[in-house]
DNA sequence: GTGCCTACTTTGTCCAGGACACTGTCAATC
DNA sequence: GATTGACAGTGTCCTGGACAAAGTAGGCAC
């Protein structure tokens, strides 16, 4: 019920490591009772106490799972099992189109951790004039989240610079948003963004807003953690054209297939649902009517579609 | 597991209505065992099926929770008791230090239930530029902040309204904040800002922010829902002289007390810590150490106070 | 080998009902 | 009037059982 007593940094309760991990309460209860791990103590009262290197463990299993491993598989390994397979686990192979080549990624990664926010923010903004705002987003934007996250799992990063990281980002991208004129056209198409409750990473947003507007389109932005009915009633109020979603692995993969279900099924079926972001649910489960996008790329073709028909 | 099949606008699952109402499992399990509401019927499966009205009634519900209504007193009621409840829930009367008048308040509030984004926002900034960000900040978006909460509670204001104003308060905000130069005394107080875990809304801290950098100081803001450890961390890195804290409604009076206690406890005593917002256990249950702020106007003071002692 | 149908296994979520620590309330006492 | 103690209200955690949906593997026709 709080956490008062036991976050002296030795051990976390399950409500805890479900907010650190995704992994739901029950799923925890039920690995324990199947797979003998996790194997946490109880604390005075008789609750669940997670070590710290437990909960690590658990969130390189959660990266794996969210790349496709099976639990049965990867739950009962030893570390330096997890280890090895993550390592092979080749992330998508990104860095591929970007614009800032590996070592350039790093020395990002260096200056956040630096803690300069200011200087950060102005490389940020450096970098945005230099590649235009498209570019800046597929090519700067993407390639940095990913790498920060990947860097957050390994536990090179600490909480904060990922907060300091994503304030900066927002900043910059959010000045570069409002410096794109609104469209004149009367019939440029409505896009209405937002993500589901549980989702809070509100980046993904911000860079489709970018290119979206950047292709014409009138976006209105709800922000992060919108429930479901209010999304309905969100679009219907600005008689949006499309609904846009975006997902990162915070989010069980069963809420977002149900969420985006839903949300297709009270919506008007002339709305578009459009749901992106790094979540590897999308491409595995597709949701009748619901478009996945697979990169920010494919915003662009997909307007032209849009254009197309139209 | 899914709720694809009994989604046909007619029911959700309980995993739904933990999602759109932000109410447990457990909580709403334990509701219908002790005060037979909600008593959803059953799926094909066995498992229960909400109905929308129920959900309505679930969320007004809610609404009175965060209001400071007990779950005994609201649960069983009728929906038009509950109706009743909420109108006569009137806050203190603020307003006495607004530049909108009354009349200003409610054509704002009917401005953004006109779901009119663009106009919303040119609408704020107009008035930015019209009063300054100093005026602006004190005397326009505090007292629109309070009559949007005032209409939330009221259930005159959809969720996704007071998504709609809090994105386009957010984009005029940090405009103004973006046109405030960096300070150029290296000797200028640095501040670092967030919220707590639990904690979600940033209009408050933005409007520290611009208040903040306006008197001089070098503002770093870690964003919303940062943990307790993460600040102090965050405060040592950045060398902050002073850390502060933004307060809702939103989070029960004691993470808010023992948070604010942990806090103080974890960083050096010569940081400062400074707590604002409209969560009235602040002042009523002080922490030793913590400087709680009953309105935005004491941080010109206590910058003042600041300068001259140090 | 390729495609398809059918059993089997895995896995996350739901359920019931019990327990208990924490919080607020209200009355009795200093 | 403030403080203390008893008591009821409340959310979260617990155990252990169940089951639908997703994934896997075996069998068979071509």
């Amino acid at each position: 019920m709080n956490d008062r007593s036991r976050q002296t940094a030795i051990s976390l309760s399950i409500a805890a490591v479900e907010r650190d991990t995704g992994l739901s309460k029950d799923t925890l209860r039920v690995w324990e009772r199947r797979y003998g791990f996790p194997n946490p103590g109880r604390d005075g009262i008789g609750e669940r106490a997670y070590s710290l290197p437990e909960v690590e463990k658990l969130r390189i299993i959660k990266r794996l799972l969210d790349a496709g491993h099976r639990p049965g598989r990867v739950v009962p390994l030893t570390l330096e099992q997890l280890q090895a397979i993550a390592d092979q686990t080749v992330d998508q192979p990104r860095s591929a189109e970007a614009a800032l080549g590996l070592d350039d990624l790093r020395a990002h990664i260096d200056l956040i951790r630096s803690h300069d926010a200011a200087r950060l923010r102005s490389e940020l903004t450096r970098l945005l004039s230099r590649f235009g705002v498209a570019r800046f987003v597929t090519e700067v934007v993407a390639p940095l989240n990913a790498a920060v996250g990947d860097a957050w799992i390994r536990g090179q990063m600490e909480i904060f610079e990922e907060h300091l990281y994503t304030e900066a980002m927002q900043v910059v991208l959010r000045a570069a948003i409002a410096g794109i004129p609104d469209p004149a056209d009367p019939a440029a198409p409505r896009v209405l963004l937002s993500t589901f409750p549980g989702e809070p990473h509100g980046l993904g947003l911000l860079m489709a807003e970018a290119l979206l507007a950047l292709e014409g389109c009138r976006c209105v932005s709800l922000g992060v953690q919108t429930p479901v009915w209010d999304i309905v009633l969100g679009a219907r109020a600005c008689r949006s054209d499309i609904v846009a979603l975006s997902f990162t692995g915070c989010m069980s993969p069963n809420q977002i297939a149900d969420g985006l279900a839903e949300l297709r099924d009270k919506l008007p079926p002339e709305v578009q649902v459009w749901a992106g972001g790094s979540a590897p649910v999308l491409h595995r489960r597709p949701v009748p009517g619901v478009r996945a996008f697979a990169g920010l790329g494919e915003i662009t073709a997909a307007l032209n579609h849009l254009h197309g028909r139209g």
